[in-house]
DNA sequence: AGCGTCACTGTGTACGCACACAAATATACA
DNA sequence: TGTATATTTGTGTGCGTACACAGTGACGCT
């Protein structure tokens, strides 16, 4: 009646081995104390035989208390890391049975100061961290802090970019440079290749952010050389606190510029434009952005955004932490490079997306 | 140092009551046995604290062996239902040590009546399945088993397509209709309004096939009325198993049509008429196909098709399977209605999606 | 021979829960 | 009042594993 096929425990192993469970598990756990003579036995039948541990129970049993550490920007209201964190809790409590807790250090997302602080405070905290999950925001601060994990032997997970130069446990993001190339796409494909275009950015004196969003406007560019297109390219340059200075910015560039067809933003807040555009009604102006967040949406929605290109900000994070207990719980190899889709939304699909945060 | 917020286990709940844990245990499940007052008393306490079964434990007690049953269409290699099957086995293998087991029966998508007899098969079989997955392909066909299964109070699952008057516990599959009013502005966005289209389907005299194609057909012609488009559109009967015929067939229509521009068909296989027109090099011809198989990829990666439109149809057997789980183990809610993502696919983002087989 | 040391191995308890069974208490009835 | 019978409650064992601890035997030493 039964219909599962009977698994083995360790006691099964223990009886065919002619020892006791004690010594199969000191073999399984590589805890020595075992003579070669048993151990080699053991192994053998180990091979033979698909022993598969039952990591609940065993979860059950072990007292292990896992610490995940994960130092991520300031989440704003409605804001893109907002998304990571939901990301992050997720895991939380679905590992809650496995006396998993996950501590989540934030940082100021401009100052390369204040990441190295929180790191700082990561690898000081009791207990030590059995991992650490981070947004590498900052190349050489990064680079610090991947390399006293690695003295420490303290696994770490990249999400949202990664240093090609660390050795994480595993990463999980957008090909940057891919999802601004299929910008440029989705772009032209509701512009004429010889159209004016328009391109934001936030000003960043110090070159502080990351690559990802250099990468996305990289990938643009190239898609737009690989093409041959006769376009042209105007830059605005917004700040990140002052809006009437962007409007104003913005008015004038318009004005000079009175036919730019199209524009494109490649950070996530596409909203300080498309909301200029829709005030001033530039309906004429086909415009792309990047990342699902609410604000973004609503001008999708009224079509003042054409296509947002996503990349499951939520599923970054929660398959980080994710791959944290593969490898400590259920002792899987996790894949290092993990690529996230590059979604594209529109009017039609969007809904779709929105119910899918889990 | 151990960080864990101290959890709450029954014995907690049995001091706090004064009782002992078999009585709690006897309340928690409801089992009876148990006098009103006490009943009343644990249940204060449950009211006031926050209790959080250990469902892992839970399932190392318990025998409880679960069952549950998939019918779907017979797999083809390289096929659309093959995806589904890959779904089913990685939910079956997730759930392994919470003793579940899924069975998988099959049955041909041209003949309601095998899946009559799927239905009767699974409905007749030792031990009697406590959760029945299935594609409603026949909507007649399906009531009657659903009322069967609703009667037996085992639950089910509509994956794929769905009838509205049944009431699973829960649903995974596209908005269909959405999805062909997308694939329609994805056509137009390639095409002129006034362009020529032709539509294919596949020659289904007995009305057999479930509405999901017909719904995606609605979703297209509702985009060229609402749009007011004026474009021509012809249409093309495709034969499920000659290949010879289809040729000749396109080969006439196209000659008979020589200013059509756009092509678009609502089955799984794009590729048959991707083929031809990669064949024929017909490259002025855009064309939109649904779902991820390899053999439409090979089109998209060459510029044949310029949009596939997918709905992950390994996850929602996944997630259908992991619906029974939520239900059964882990005594959580399943949100009914879950329509998937409806994702557009091209060249540019195609890679990511491959991978994202987990 | 007696002793301690060391390398190895077996045993027992606990994890949180389900469930069978034993025990205690309440109720009915002669 | 005593006995039989329900009803309610407590206890104990096992699920598969981890791990502390106890036990065994070989060996070398005085």
């Amino acid at each position: 009646m039964n219909s599962i096929p009977q698994k083995i425990k360790i006691k099964d192993i223990a009886e065919k081995a002619g020892v006791s469970a004690g010594t199969v598990d000191r073999v399984l756990h590589d805890r020595g104390n075992v003579s070669d003579e048993t151990k080699r036995k053991i192994q053998a039948i180990l091979n033979e035989i698909n022993y598969r541990p039952n990591h609940y129970a065993s979860a059950l049993a072990s007292k292990k208390v896992f610490v995940f550490c994960a130092v991520i920007p300031n989440c704003e209201p409605g804001g893109y890391w907002e998304l990571v964190e939901q990301g992050l809790l997720r895991a939380e409590q679905e590992l809650y049975d496995f006396k998993v807790v996950v501590k989540v250090y934030h940082f100021d997302q401009y100052s390369p100061d204040s990441f190295a602080e929180a790191m700082e405070a990561v690898l000081q905290q009791t207990p030590v961290p059995d991992a650490v999950l981070l947004a590498p925001l900052y190349k050489p601060k990064t680079m610090i802090y991947t390399k006293k994990m690695e003295e420490r032997e303290i696994p770490y997970v990249f999400i949202d970019s990664r240093v090609e130069e660390a050795n994480p446990l595993a990463f999980y993001g957008q090909d940057s440079l891919q999802s601004g190339y299929l910008g440029a796409k989705l772009l032209f494909s509701q512009c004429s290749d010889t159209d004016k275009i328009a391109i934001f950015s936030f000003f960043d004196p110090g070159q502080t952010l990351s690559n990802q969003i250099a990468l996305r406007m990289d990938g643009f560019k190239s898609y737009v050389s690989k093409n041959n297109l006769s376009c042209k390219i105007v830059r605005g340059t917004l700040s990140a606190n002052d809006q009437e200075e962007n409007v104003s910015m913005m008015k004038k560039l318009f004005k000079e510029n009175p036919d730019i067809k199209g524009a494109a933003i490649f950070s996530s807040r596409a909203y300080v434009v498309a909301g200029f555009l829709e005030k001033y009604k530039l309906n004429h102006v086909t415009m792309i952005g990047y990342d699902l967040l609410e604000k973004n949406v609503k001008y999708l929605k009224n079509n003042t955004i054409s296509y947002l290109i996503a990349q499951r900000p939520e599923e970054q994070a929660y398959k980080g932490i994710k791959a944290f207990s593969e490898h400590f719980i259920f002792k899987k190899n996790v894949p290092q490079i993990n690529y996230m889709p590059i979604d594209i939304l529109t009017q039609e699909n969007i809904k779709f997306y929105l119910e899918q945060s889990q």
